[in-house]
RNA sequence: GCAGUUGGACGGUCUGUCGCUUGCUCCUAUGAGGAGUAUGAGGAAAGUCCGGGCAACAGAGAGCAUCCCGCUUGUUAAUGUGCAAGGUGUCGGCGACGGCAGGGAAGACGCAGAAGAAAACAACCGCCCCGCUCAGGCGAGGUAAGGGUGAGAAGGUAGAGUAAGAGCCUACCAGUCAGGUUGGUGACAUCCUGAGCUGUGCGUUCCGGGAGUUGCAAGGUCAUGUAUACCGGUGAUUGAGGGUUGCUCGUCCGAGCCGGAGGGUAGACCGCUAUAGUCUGCUGGCAACAGCAGGCACAGAUAAAUGACAGGCGCUAUGAGGUUUUUGCCACAUAGUACAGAACCCGGCUUAUAGGCCAACUGUUUUC
RNA sequence: GCCCAGAUGGCGGAAUCGGUAGACGCGCUGGUCUCAAACACCAGUGGGGCAACCCAUCCCGGUUCGACCCCGGGUCUGGGUA
């Protein structure tokens, strides 16, 4: 990947596996937070999961209608699509691997541009905790 | 014009930048990735309330029970609260119209708190008559017209009649049943005649029709990975247990089964999207709908794609302005632009919904 | 996705077949006992109103003389399911 000018957000980077998923929240994870948002992640060895995988989740107790939910997934994702690159590259760097869950905490929709800037925040403190 | 009723159709759009799903083609080169191109939410995708398709189990049935439905004719794959046209009763509305109900005997049986004398073989007060009387009443009987209670008190009104009264009798009216007339496929309507047949509500009984169960996490294929290690109970042709709709009979399979305590996998693919599909025209029908001919090809995700941001145009409301005899039209500013996201697929119902559009009809005030 | 349950005073939880809603327990308030408290015992305990009475079983309708109960529609909560 010569450029880190494209923002892209393939399948491969999203965390699909149930395995892993019971690996991320029953291991030793580790947490950090930036309101709305809490992070939940797992550094990995390389040959359980290459590069950084994410998933994102809201509750459906605060958000009842499917329509909502799917607006914030969306914020929370275009966010993290033009905020990954010093992430990534810093996980290559250490040549293992991460998984990272951001679940939303508030119960109410906020504006994309602040949805963004806490996503940023969260990723730097992430990025100083490995 | 205003207010309203019913039905129908719609429910934004364009540009730029950065992205996503799936199909196809090509490239790097078999681990995946890249490029191009096409494609991608709804009228309710929702609630999961009905009906089907489809799939698995079973294919040997019989009887009983249980549950559901109930105006008519038609229509649909669809019996229910589907749809269309119609019928009756009742409630709401000035009205257009809307909501609810409906098999059968006004036959039978059962039940009905509180109130009330009494809830169906009825007499508390009252009314009438007879007997006794110390003239205060007491006793025997008749009476459903009046009082009060109640959802309901022997259909209502008037007359005749009577000791007082009562469908006891007569007339009229409301209903029911029986017979007939006319119209209608029919529910039913109309008219005539006859029968004094007439308390309210619920349930049961009866009649006709219907229902196997579970649901795409159905079910199938391939991977990966182990352990029935151990304990208790019960049974092996004298039959444990299981299937067959809930039960019984019958029938089939049959060496394991039940409880405790554990171990392993929860990945990929098929199912998976083309159909009771939709649009146009013609024919039949009041209509729902059906038939024929032709065109179109239309999501398949899986911690779950169809987006994010910026700007413009529509549309609506408000404000102030210009123009015109007015309805309007023109440009400007501000605000708003709903409900809501496929998860096997259809049909229907129900609920949510900014905003306007079309058709038919109703009420009302009038103006030219 | 599919299939099911449930909602009653401050809390748990009753109410037979539709017939006076709130039994019973906990908690709370007041009193007795005590120097004081705990325990125990007694009384009260949904809201409005001076009272008659009215409103109260998640919400909105319907059936019925009468509905927590029966029948529709909605809201919320909790389960099960490869």
């Amino acid at each position: 990947m010569p450029s880190p000018a494209r923002n892209t957000f393939k399948k491969s980077e999203r965390l699909c596996s149930r395995i892993l998923m019971d690996h991320l929240f029953q291991g030793d994870n580790r947490t950090a937070s930036s309101y709305p948002i809490r992070a939940v992640f797992l550094p990995v060895e390389e040959a359980v999961q290459k590069g950084v995988s994410i998933l994102i989740s809201v509750p459906k107790k605060r958000f009842h209608d499917a329509v909502d939910r799917n607006r914030v997934k969306r914020q929370i994702r275009e966010a993290y699509r033009k905020n990954k690159h010093a992430l990534v590259e810093q996980v290559a760097q250490s040549g293992r691997g991460l998984l990272v869950a951001f679940i939303y905490v508030s119960a109410e929709i906020e504006s994309t541009e602040y949805v963004e800037k806490r996503v940023v925040r969260l990723l730097d403190k992430i990025g100083a905790e490995l």
